[in-house]
RNA sequence: GGGCGGUUAGCUCAGCUGGUCAGAGCGCCUCGUUUACACCGAGGAAGUCGGGGGUUCGAGUCCCUCACCGCCCACCA
């Protein structure tokens, strides 16, 4: 029979879920438990290799654990709700909710164009999207061998994750960690909601300059359109050129008196050194309109369209009312290309909108938590460490609380109604809290009231806003249900400032705790020609595709090749390499366990320096895993594993032959195996199968002290003499190849130059290198150098 | 504008606290069907360690500086 890679795949997949190998037990003790609080992908669409990358290295980590004796808690999630999930159902269902519409039990999509729905069909529509989603996901993570407790999946729009997210704003209403307040706010006029300073990222668009004239004071300006919000202009208070201005009023081109004031945030360098404040057109209007004490002169309505009685511009869109401005006033534009702020989904620049809305501290306007965040960003344990910078940045940047409300649909409810007086006013201040979660206040009726009051005065009305995801995501680790902190949160870089530092919030607020010990970032993927991960690679590159082509173990292996915090090229070689280290475990696998177990077989010097030799790489390999460097643990074990095979294999296979298998050979066999196991689970489990009971993932890390006499004692004999072995060897094969002759060419004589230690030394293993080399003669020439001297008949 | 990481053989990357660190694999070339392995084995060629300064007896390894690549952050009139 040959080793055949191609069939373990799904065999020992189902063997494992079968026999629930990777069960978490909840019995055990918290030290010896391991943690891990895994990221709940967006189940959304084709899986990218990036992920699959992040999550075996994850799972290398894990299985290291377990084999450490510990019961890993390992569960997986889906993030199914917010945003993404909505515009998929409308494109995939061809639907769009409309709040106002009544519910239709039998509804059908049609699956295309843009029909109506109401929000709970809107909602069970997102619900099928997901399924779909999560069904394809689950089946990658099992191919490529995740050893994720299944049992434990959760899903962030799940009803114990509604229940928690819920529970935790309510906790933090009553401690004054919550609060809802009216204020400028970051608006995406696409799709409606509010978002978050962490949602939002620069994009360098086309854009222009105007330059306007207030009474002959030039200001310029990109957003001629905010010209009817400008309640200000604002100059340095140290600027000369506008000193005998600051505090007179100036007419704007469009007739409204506006106050010159002065600012430090103003900047004499940019633009004519003097800008106006408009309500609102960027966060420094924000600023100033606070600092300053500014009225708010509001024109943009949430559908990015200016208000009806916004002068001249009214019902347009931004771009119209721009157009229509710089036609009026005969502006001339200067194009430009700059950085604006977008919210990171959506398609036109954000823009600020005074709005009521729900926060959660953060922080951002509390230098006191600031500083009690930052204490706990130091005490978490960072891999690679250089990652703790990007969160202390965050940090320090934070400029202002956390905007949680979204006026989106497929989110957890914020679990509020507002009583309404018998005048039918809402008395937003007095809010009714659940008496049981999770709860939608948009459908159910709060403690107290019945549904006939919903609306009317002396009833009730119930929030309609959801939170924002990561409100309910940085609660993973009491949704996936483990209490105190975690051992590992593993992630990408690009959610530091999201989900890392809203999770250390919540659990920090609520908890008074680190969520986890430790923090492992994963680096990105980049193409081979450095770009963005694009097609040029063809369409094998779905994570699936390419474990079928070349294994799980394979894609595994590239994975594990880079260390936390390492960026990684798409390497298609490193899967090929990959693929045939797992062939070659297989092989040399079946070749010890073929040998002859005779009576006599007995370990030799070569079969004892052999496996001090492995004992140091032991030593090493867990040293490196302990320290979450998994891929110098493969590279240690890969190195001694090949040097295993070429040089120690074909040494001792004549005398294995004849006498039977040295139990040393066996012995290294089952620690190579199982110090491969963390990274290559399906072929070391199958070779494991051979000959051992039970399964290799539940074996012993191999140990000095655990079931390895052997390699109790590291100094049983010197490991020098492999590499003077192997040495020899390779001296007669370079010569064989020179001479091209076949390895089996025999040599007439073999002269080693050495020192008397080394000769003896050698000497023990004198009959097996004969053997393997096809050597008549051996001798010693006495020297201080190494040299090998060979002559072939 | 600030910060973080990177720049080592054609390619992908190791090289920790300075002195066997100039390495591995892929690719390439040559040879070899040896009773584990042709989804193979053996051997070989190949680099002034991004540029320039400096510290040191000695620097990919420390310091300064410049360039380029990637990323993060920023109050981008």
């Amino acid at each position: 029979m040959k080793p055949d890679l191609d069939s373990l795949t799904a065999k020992w997949a189902e063997r494992w879920e079968a026999d629930g190998i990777y069960r978490y037990d909840p019995s055990a003790p918290r030290e010896r438990t391991y943690a891990i609080d895994t990221p709940p992908p967006y189940a959304s669409g084709e899986m990218h290799v990036g992920t699959i990358f992040g999550y075996v290295q994850a799972d290398i980590i894990a299985r290291y654990q377990r084999m450490r004796g510990k019961t890993v808690f390992y569960p997986m999630g889906w993030d199914d709700n917010g945003l993404p999930t909505e515009r998929r159902t409308q494109r995939y269902f061809g639907v769009v909710c409309d709040p106002s519409l009544p519910y239709d039990p039998d509804f059908q999509p049609s699956m295309q164009g843009q029909t109506p729905v109401s929000r709970r069909n809107f909602i069970e529509l997102c619900e099928r999207m997901t399924a779909i989603d999560e069904r394809s996901f689950e089946e990658a993570f099992r191919a490529v061998g995740l050893s994720v407790d299944w049992t434990l999946l959760y899903t962030t729009i799940g009803e114990k994750a509604q229940a928690v997210s819920q529970q935790a704003f309510l906790d933090a209403l009553s401690k004054g960690d919550a609060y809802r307040a009216h204020g400028p706010t970051l608006w995406d006029t696409s799709f409606r909601t509010a978002v978050a300073q962490a949602e939002l990222q620069d994009r360098e668009i086309r854009g222009a300059f105007y330059e306007l004239d207030f009474d002959g004071i030039k200001v310029k300006t990109t957003r001629p359109e905010l010209l009817p919000a400008c309640v200000a202009l604002v100059a340095h208070p140290e600027d000369e050129r506008f000193q005998a201005l600051l505090g007179t009023g100036v007419k704007s081109p469009l007739g409204d008196e506006v106050p010159v004031l002065a600012h430090r945030l103003a900047d004499p360098a940019k633009g004519t050194g003097i800008a106006m404040v408009c309500t609102f057109g960027d966060v420094t209007d924000v600023i100033w309109q606070r600092e300053l004490d500014l009225p708010i002169r509001p024109i943009l309505g949430f559908d990015g369209r200016f208000l009806a009685d916004t002068p001249h511009i009214g019902g347009l869109t931004v771009a119209q009312g721009r157009a229509r401005i710089v036609e009026r006033l005969g502006l001339t534009p200067e194009p430009i290309t700059h950085a604006v702020k977008f919210y990171e989904r959506g398609e036109r620049p954000v823009e600020i909108i005074p709005t009521e809305q729900w926060y959660l501290r953060n922080g951002g306007r509390d230098a006191e938590l600031r500083e009690e965040l930052q204490a706990r960003g130091r005490e978490l344990i960072w891999h690679p460490a250089h990652m703790r910078v990007r969160y202390e940045h965050w940090v320090n940047g934070l400029t202002g609380d956390w905007l949680v409300s979204r006026q989106r649909f497929f989110g957890v409810p914020i679990p509020i109604w507002y009583p309404i007086n018998a005048s039918g006013f809402i008395e937003f201040d007095k809010p009714i809290l659940p008496n049981r979660l999770p709860v939608d206040p948009a459908a159910d009726t709060p403690p107290g009231f019945d549904a006939a009051q919903r609306g009317r005065p002396g009833g009730f009305t119930g929030e309609t806003d959801v939170f924002d995801t990561w409100a309910t995501s940085s609660l993973t680790p009491s949704i996936a249900g483990f209490e105190g902190t975690m051992d590992l949160r593993p992630q990408g870089p690009e959610i530091i400032r999201t989900w890392l530092f809203d999770t250390v919030l919540r659990s920090h607020t609520l908890r008074d705790e680190l969520p986890w010990k430790h923090a492992m970032i994963n680096g990105w993927i980049l193409d081979p020609d450095r770009k963005k991960m694009s097609k040029s690679v063809g369409n094998v590159v779905t994570p699936l595709g390419l474990i079928r082509e070349y294994s799980p173990d394979a894609v595994r292996y590239w994975s594990a090749a880079a260390n936390p915090g390492t960026d990684t090229a798409f390497d298609i070689g490193q899967m090929r390499v990959g693929r045939r280290l797992a062939m070659k475990i297989l092989n040399a696998s079946r070749f010890v366990l073929g040998l002859p177990s005779t009576v006599d077989g007995s370990d030799e010097a070569l079969d004892l320096a052999m496996l001090a030799a492995l004992s140091r790489v032991v030593r090493q390999a867990t040293a490196a895993l302990e320290g979450y460097d998994y891929a110098t643990a493969l590279d240690l074990t890969e190195r001694f594993f090949w040097r295993f095979c070429d040089d120690y294999l074909e040494l001792a296979k004549a005398r294995a032959y004849e006498h039977g298998c040295p139990p040393a050979m066996r012995t290294a066999l089952s620690t190579l195996l199982r110090l491969f196991a963390p990274m290559l689970p399906f072929v070391t489990e199958e070779a494991w199968s051979w000959w051992q009971e039970g399964s290799i993932h539940l074996a012993p890390w191999p140990a000095a002290g655990n079931g390895d006499p052997a390699l109790l004692d590291p100094a049983l004999l010197d490991p020098a003499l492999l590499g003077l072995a192997g040495e020899a060897i390779g001296a007669v094969r370079r010569a064989k190849a020179a001479a091209k002759l076949s390895m089996k060419a025999p040599v007439a004589r073999l002269a080693v130059t050495c020192d008397e230690p080394s000769w003896e030394l050698l000497s023990l293993a004198a009959n097996d290198l004969r053997a393997a080399g096809a050597i008549a003669s051996l001798e010693h020439v006495p020297g201080d150098t190494l040299t090998f001297d060979v002559t072939l008949t």
